[in-house]
DNA sequence: CCGCGGGCCTGAGAGC
DNA sequence: TGCTCTCAGGCCCGCG
């Protein structure tokens, strides 16, 4: 669920509490996210300095004073809170929300900044992981990415080349990370609705024969740029229990055109359609066959 | 290489 | 009220 935008509230909620701070105090309480974290996970965290809080596609990467990256993936219920409380506290202090969730901080951090910030995951879909900064682009986990969406290589020439010849759906595509990265489920939707093109769509039909956009190419780059923005304008959506870094949530569900709105009226100024919900390669798409060609 | 589907994992919510 | 079932969808991997 925590998608670009959310990643990216995330990341802005964790910058002044991570950048130019050390890892005092490191807990992992339990040796495996999605993945067995490393043996030495630990000391390699404790005493080293973030020197940067990035982001790229869905992956956020703490830059560390020690030459390496500490990869981290919210998985789809992953959640980073950060508490301010000036000093220091002991293990098993950590904590003052209810023990359901206590159960799940399964990572937490003590920052030289006074800030405490733990990794909540029910599900453990999300993970960290520790990775050299030299040949970072060789990580296998962010090799194939295709372009962000917000940056300024993505444009349409760029998707209409990522979409030639491809047989899939557009829902298919744009969910695909390396056709462009960091859209899931929903904001793939959204985008579509307001491309006004339809998810069930050949993919290559938004490029010419020889990969030239046309467009429809054009409508979906700005779409999915402009989705991206508004949502992260409104500090991200929450859905069930998916939080900001301050515990507030976002507000960007309530700008939903098509998402979990099936049955409901089309938005589209001088629409009549009624919003649809069909399952592509096993998920849920929500669209409006009127007004989406 | 491509595309599809299964598996991982837990909690919320529906239905009986 | 309480049990069981389904669904949510991130990403990897195996299969054809």
């Amino acid at each position: 669920m925590p998608e670009l935008p959310e990643v990216e509230t995330v990341r802005r909620g964790l910058q002044p509490a991570l950048e130019g701070a050390r890892f005092d105090r490191v807990l992992a309480r339990r040796p495996d996210l999605r993945w067995p974290l490393p043996k030495d996970f630990v000391q390699r965290l404790e005493g080293k300095t973030v020197k940067g809080l990035g982001r790229r596609a869905k992956y956020l990467l703490a830059d560390l004073s020690s030459g390496e990256v500490l990869l981290m993936h919210l998985g789809m219920s992953g959640s980073f809170r950060v508490f301010h409380d000036g000093r220091k506290r002991k293990p098993g202090r950590f904590h003052h929300e209810r023990n359901k969730q206590l159960t799940h901080d399964h990572i937490v951090f003590a920052m030289s900044s006074g800030a405490t910030v733990t990794f909540n995951d029910p599900r453990r879909f999300g993970f960290m992981k520790l990775v050299p900064r030299a040949g970072l682009e060789q990580e296998p986990l962010l090799r194939s990415l295709g372009p962000e969406p917000l940056g300024n290589a993505f444009d349409a020439a760029m998707l209409a080349q990522a979409c030639r010849g491809k047989k899939t759906s557009l829902k298919a595509a744009l969910s695909d990370q390396r056709v462009v990265a960091g859209l899931g489920n929903i904001y793939v939707c959204e985008a579509l609705h307001r491309a006004r093109l339809s998810p069930k769509r050949k993919t290559s039909t938004i490029a010419s024969r020889s990969g030239a956009p046309n467009d429809q190419a054009e409508r979906l780059v700005a779409a999915i740029r402009a989705v991206l923005e508004d949502a992260i304008e409104a500090g991200g959506s929450s859905l069930r229990d998916h939080r900001r870094t301050d515990g507030e949530v976002g507000y960007f569900q309530h700008h939903f055109r098509v998402y979990d709105r099936e049955g409901q009226h089309c938005v589209t100024p001088g629409c009549a359609g009624t919003i649809r919900r069909i399952v592509q390669t096993g998920r849920s798409t929500f669209f409006c066959p009127v007004c989406q060609k």
